[in-house]
DNA sequence: GGCATACGGTACTCGTCGGTACCGAAAGGT
DNA sequence: ACCTTTCGGTACCGACGAGTACCGTATGCC
């Protein structure tokens, strides 16, 4: 029956490889030769495990994901930049990879719903997930738009990720949370200061 | 000397149909053989303008802007709201023809700057110019981040167009200006009046 | 009218890349 | 030991697309 196991240490180079190469060539760029080529590997070990690049790619993506805890510091602000610092550009690669295939995105259904639901999801959750906490300890209002600033971040660090091909400075980080994000949350349900 | 001068329409006709299929169909996914079909030309046309592909394109991405006023009507939102609306999705294609070409950006010098200095630059600098003018007038302390301030819509804009292929609705840039950045303006330095 | 160029269109070259087929060697299960 | 599968590597195929070369025709300047 079963002759010799798949050597999973194959497969983590090669989704590593397909991801040093989508962060700097590109989807058109990442060709199956230079990934076999930087894993060290055969084509044939890779399409043994894909079918096509598009699958490959969608593992690549997926990949990048790990789980993640909700900060609670008991300080909003610390909260919001632990948060926050995951878009920082710190040796997380997800969003790196995903600005690269960004141009794909709206045109191959499979990768835009990898892409999304993996790596927009999850953090941007987080986020929420803070906002709502300090809303019902009453330290924000129930009036501020959740999505809205929440979106606010992840955002940037996309632009910034999609332009420049490089991830938001930490410092960069604190002052939108400081001077953008903050000031948003001040507004007060009742209060007739404006 | 001068035998038949060149016609204009053509011109204009392959930078449209350039635009429509960077639009819909990615960069990649852009040949040549394409746009001379939708143009309704021969490629020697094309190739008669420009030398190669990406030239093509760096023309098409430039012929989406057009001049553009600093609003100044008396009221900050309002002139917010005007500086901000060139990012809405109303027919404009500037922003969509630039997602398209987002993923060979940072690997193309020429693309990135042809699209950076020709779609990112004006517009902010347009709501760069409101806010410093309200500054001025003692409306905004002068102790607000402006670059940070400034990339609030056009970055939401830009998130929205590369990961959904299509612009701000209007009424969310409204939700912006009045739910972040306007907040964001509202910090002053000591005084009271207004 | 004639020269030079632009026009739409077609046929071609040539490099690239996804995907397949196959190799001899290694490695585990039984 | 034997059988099965994976291993890295290479050679190949077929499709596709950028760019070139011409074609006969149209159009304007001198």
């Amino acid at each position: 029956m079963s002759g010799r196991p798949r050597d999973p240490q194959v497969e983590a180079g090669i989704l590593a490889a397909t991801q040093d190469l989508l962060v700097d060539r590109g989807y058109a760029g990442t060709t199956i030769d230079a990934v076999a080529r930087r894993a060290r590997c055969g084509k044939s070990a890779i399409y043994r495990r894909w079918a096509t690049k598009a699958e490959l790619v969608v593992a690549a993506v997926s990949a990048t994901q790990e789980a993640r805890s909700i900060p609670d510091t008991g300080d909003l602000r610390e909260d919001l930049l632990a948060a926050s610092m995951h878009f920082a550009d710190t040796g997380d690669r997800s969003g790196l990879v995903l600005a690269s295939v960004l141009s794909e995105l709206g045109r191959d259904r499979e990768l835009y719903d990898a892409a999304h639901e993996k790596i927009g999801g999850p953090p941007v959750a987080g986020i929420i997930s803070v906002l709502e906490r300090w809303i019902e300890r009453g330290r924000i209002s129930p009036e501020v738009p959740v999505p809205l600033v929440a979106a606010i971040v992840p955002t940037a660090a996309f632009g910034s990720v999609a332009l420049q091909q490089r991830g938001l400075d930490p410092r960069h980080i604190a002052d939108l949370i400081d001077h953008i994000v903050l000031p948003a949350l001040e507004q007060r349900p009742g209060s007739a200061a404006d």
